[in-house]
DNA sequence: GCTGACATGTAACGTGTTACATGATTTT
DNA sequence: AAAATCATGTAACACGTTACATGTCAGC
């Protein structure tokens, strides 16, 4: 009934009060949280979470910016959230355009193509260093390790990210290797 | 002008001819081709492709079976995947529900979530194990290493798969003895 | 007056999933 | 006769992106 992005929402609204607007800036930057979306997308799903009372808003006057809808979880948004956490599912399909490229890397000039993957291999390592910046300074201040509270969710997700990372960039750079060195007919 | 799964389609023609149905059956395994996609895409955009000349079909009647098109990748379907490949492009963005859930971990039960999370180290284990294997057999047969040659795209797209099923099993038994040694309030 | 950040929406389009629909041939 | 595999399509719906559309307020 409640789409995956609707519970993105709850997520974050678990955390603390938002706008669409807040949300929306939330959902546009991968520090910690992966799950990208669109205002045009967050506003109709805000209303829907709010048909469903799973959330309320109060509109914020504001006298220095616009005014503001401040949307704020419900207790029964709250254990949808929960419930939602725990309850089975498949494994989520990886649809990567550059793992598909890949598979048809064997058709392309090697010159290029290798400079494809090495900007890649750029672009992950940096999105690497970024996150283990972001953990050096989790691991400095906050009680991270206590399974409930916020900051669990984000440490755990950023473990994955720095992982992903990792991991992605080391392969786009065996990828330039192997078109460099690798034989041709 | 041309879908990344009218790509997907053409990578797999310009190994051999295929039906629809052939390439319904190859994009539904993840061995290899991480691509998925159900007939009632393939056909229509198959379609697509042929409007476009960049693949051609011809029907083959057979007798113990109902008759097939098969489809051939054109010389322009195969200058079409030959310049995608090494074209510049964003990274893509890694939309994974269980990554979603674990920024939530900490509203639900520590035992039911842990329990998910072992399911699912288990489930990518597996998948690590039947890549590992194949990439056994890959090794033994094959001139993968001739960057030219189909064999090096299916080794590419492996060596990932291995990566990533392997750094996310580890990641999902790393969250699984957090929750179970985790400090709680 | 213009630009930029804040703020909230809708519309059109493309992609992907589920369900509907049909039919041949082989095996049980 | 029924079930399974082969074979090809369409339709309805859900999800996501891009573009359209409007308006406030602060600073230059």
């Amino acid at each position: 009934m409640t789409s995956i992005l609707g519970y993105a929402l709850l997520g974050l609204l678990a955390r603390e009060p938002c706008s669409g607007y807040d949300l929306s800036r939330k959902m546009q930057k991968p520090i910690s949280f992966f799950w990208r979306a669109r205002h045009s997308q967050i506003y109709p799903e805000l209303a829907k979470l709010e048909a469903q009372s799973l959330v309320t808003y109060t509109v914020v006057e504001q006298q220095d910016q616009p005014d503001k809808k401040v949307y704020t979880i419900t207790s029964a948004g709250e254990d949808a959230l929960r419930k939602w956490v725990s309850t089975p599912m498949d494994v989520s399909m990886l649809r990567d355009e550059l793992i598909l490229r890949a598979y048809s890397l064997w058709l392309a000039s090697p010159d290029e193509a290798r400079q494809l993957f090495l900007t890649h291999a750029q672009l992950h390592s940096e999105q690497l260093n970024m996150y283990e910046a972001v953990l050096q300074e989790m691991l400095a201040e906050s009680h991270i390790q206590q399974v409930d509270s916020p900051q669990f969710g984000s440490y755990a997700v950023l473990m994955l990210g720095i992982g992903y990372e990792r991991m992605y960039s080391e392969w786009c750079y065996w990828v330039a290797q192997q078109l460099e060195h690798g034989v041709t007919k």
